[in-house]
RNA sequence: GGGUCGUUGCCCGAGUGGCCAAAGGGAGCAGACUGUAAAUCUGCCGGCUCAGCCUACGGAGGUUCAAAUCCUUCACGGCCCA
């Protein structure tokens, strides 16, 4: 977590942190976070952690993949590395999150039915060999979903996935470049397929409407650097919506981030002078801004399993899309 | 007092006759960001009745078809000499 650390998450309420297995392997080292005993130990952090393959990656670094697994170069040096199904798992294994993302293949969207269907096919025989390779008992596995937003093809690797049975499943390829109804139709050819008693898991999403959407179809948990990046760019959000702290309307604003938040930033310091440390470069900036987006992103999850457990979750995500679609306070 | 170099848009700073409303930074203003190569990136940034015009490169005057660029002079500043 960039501008912040673990006592600060344990202040916002966090309760899982992923680490990524891409960028640990090539920096400190797998077996370094081992010796350290483990992501948590390693990081100071008592909650629970899980560690994402470096299949995104394959998204955003473009690496050279085979039916075999990925290389990669490295982005601190250059140098060549190589990850395979089976060697994501030992990686995993070795930074000993509680749970483990299976290695699949993203591609970024638009994408030919071809490339689309080439993913899903490697990434359903790269979840079986994860799936059969050796992995300590108390870490879990998640398998991941792939197809775009080819609702067959959705429905077909959702299959193939839950037929391995997996501890949890990801919902893996969106938010990367499609439309938000493209989003929530490859949702709903996905989410039925899923068993319901096993975490589906939405991986990359963290607009609020978005979530919302995702949270109406099954989705259970989510992960996305959005929040504490839109926090270290500036970027507030709100009960009224997002808005840019560093604007020059907020230059002599007493008021906190939102009259509506108890987040710490909240309760102690004014747009003013927050809008101040962004403007002069305040690495403090960063992490107040950081502290409240990621309480009130929490905070909304805590607000929707409140109304699911009311009953009255249509009407939550009506509200926030509401107040979120397509506008910003600015 | 003498000599010499300098004075450029909000700031710093390129530019030595036309391709200059003037490079590049910074500041300022606005925007983007979705399983983190992002404390990053993008756009705007003299004015207007905006395919044109006006005002601008310390002030004033001059040379030239044409001046931020050349000449004269004044002001201010740096350095050297006395």
């Amino acid at each position: 977590m960039k501008a912040i650390d673990a006592r600060d998450l344990e202040s916002v309420g966090a309760t899982v942190v992923l680490g990524n297995t891409y960028h640990l392997m090539l920096r400190p080292g797998a077996d370094v976070v081992a010796a350290l005993g483990g992501l948590g130990e390693f990081a100071g952090w008592h909650g629970h952690t899980l560690t994402d393959s470096g299949g995104f990656q394959v998204f955003s670094l473009n690496p050279k993949v085979d039916d075999d697994g990925v290389t990669f170069r490295s982005t601190y040096d250059g140098s060549s590395h190589r990850l395979t199904p089976e060697s994501a798992v030992a990686t995993q294994a070795a930074i000993g999150a509680d749970i483990q993302m299976v290695l699949d293949v993203c591609s970024a969207l638009p994408a030919t039915t071809d490339v689309l269907r080439l993913a899903a096919e490697r990434t359903a025989q790269w979840a079986e060999r994860a799936r059969n390779a050796p992995r300590p008992p108390h870490q879990a596995l998640f398998g991941i979903v792939q197809g775009g937003v080819d609702e067959a093809l959705r429905v077909e690797s959702a299959r193939r996935t839950v037929a391995l049975d997996f501890d949890g499943y990801g919902i893996g390829g969106l938010s990367v470049g499609e439309s938000r109804a493209e989003m929530v139709r490859a949702l709903e050819a996905t989410t039925p397929e899923l068993p319901a008693d096993r975490p589906r898991y939405l991986m990359g999403v963290g607009d609020p409407v978005g979530m919302m959407e995702a949270i109406g179809r099954g989705v259970d948990m989510f992960d996305c650097v959005l929040p504490t990046r839109l926090a270290r760019h500036g970027t507030a959000l709100t009960s009224v919506g997002r808005y840019q702290v560093k604007n020059a309307s907020n230059t002599t604003s007493t008021d906190p981030l939102d009259p509506a938040c108890s987040c710490p930033t909240c309760q102690r310091y004014s747009r003013g002078y927050l809008r101040h440390l962004l403007h002069v470069g305040e690495p403090s900036a960063a992490r107040l801004l950081t502290l409240h987006n990621l309480t009130w992103i929490l905070g909304l999850m805590a607000r929707s399993r409140e109304a699911i457990a009311a009953g009255r979750f249509a009407a939550l995500r009506d509200e926030v899309v509401d107040i979120w679609e397509g506008r910003s306070v600015n």
